[in-house]
DNA sequence: TGAAACCTTCACATCCGTGTCAAGGTCAAG
DNA sequence: CTTGACCTTGACACGGATGTGAAGGTTTCA
C-alpha cells in the first residue's frame, strides 16, 4: 500500500509517517519505482504509534518500548541484556507513575465537574 | 520567597517559574523593588505543575484544569455555565481515554520484562 | 499526448517548553 | 564604595513533532 492510503486509514498524513520512519518507528520497503510499500500490518502499528504520541510519550521512548508491543508473543532473546532489562523497567515504572499522577488528577477534574453541575441544577430549579 | 528560592524549592529554574506566570499558569506577586514575591503555597502548586507537565500535559491544558486542582474545595460558582462544564467534561474523557492506554501499555512493557527476565535466569542456570 | 493525482527529497516555518546570554537594577557584606 | 549574589526584561537558540511548499518523477486516465 502506498503512503497516501495507509496516512488515510490511519488518520494522519503522509508527513508524519515519514517521519515515523526517520525516527526508527516503522520499516518500510519500496517499490520498483522508489515508491514507499507499506505491509498491511502497518495501520495496526501506526494506530498504536499515534495513541501513544498523542498520550505524550516522545518518539525516543515509543522506539524503545515497541519491541514490547509486538503482537507475536516473539520474545528477542538477544534482548535479555541486564541493562536491556534494567531500562524497560525505567520505563515500565516511570509509565505507572504517570498512570497514577493522571489518575489523581483526573478524578480531582470529575470531582469539580460534579460539583459543578449540581451546582448548575441548582440554579436552574 | 523570591524566585531563585521558590526555584530550588521545587527544583526547578527561574526561567520555568517566570514562563508558568507568563502562560497564567500561576499568580505572581511584585515587592516594591520589582523582584517577584512568591506566596509559600505555591510550592505545592508549582510541583504539581511540573507533575503535569512531566506527565504530558500542555500549559494551556493544565491552565483549564487548575481551578479542579485548587486545594480548597470553593467551586467557582461562576465557572458553571454549559459551555465551561462541557469543556471539563471533555477533558476529563480525554484524561480517561489517556490513561487507558498509558495502563495497557504499562501491561504490555511489564509482561514483556517479565518474560525477558524469566528467560534471562534461564540462561544463568 | 497531456493533464491530474500521486509520489519523491529537501528545505524552511511553526509551536512549545527550555536553556542561555546580555545589559542592567538591587541589596547585603566587606 | 565596591564587589558579588541576586533580580529584572529581552532576545536568540534548540529539539521535537508537524505543516507547507518547491522542484521534479510516476502513474492513470481521457
Amino acid at each position: 500500500m502506498r503512503i497516501g492510503q495507509l496516512a488515510e486509514l490511519t488518520d494522519t498524513t503522509p508527513r508524519r509517517l515519514r517521519f515515523y520512519e526517520e525516527q526508527g518507528l516503522i520499516r518500510v520497503d519500496r517499490a520498483a519505482n522508489g515508491y514507499r510499500d507499506y505491509d498491511e500490518r502497518l495501520v495496526e502499528q501506526v494506530s498504536h504509534i499515534r495513541g501513544l504520541l498523542e498520550a505524550g510519550l516522545s518518539t525516543r521512548l515509543i522506539k524503545q518500548i515497541l519491541p514490547c508491543l509486538d503482537d507475536p508473543r516473539d520474545i528477542h532473546f538477544a534482548d535479555a541484556t541486564p541493562d536491556i532489562i534494567a531500562t524497560l523497567e525505567g520505563h515500565r515504572d516511570k509509565l505507572a507513575q504517570r498512570i497514577e499522577l493522571l489518575t489523581r488528577n483526573h478524578a480531582a477534574v470529575a470531582d469539580y465537574v460534579g460539583a459543578l453541575k449540581q451546582c448548575a441544577l441548582g440554579v436552574e430549579r
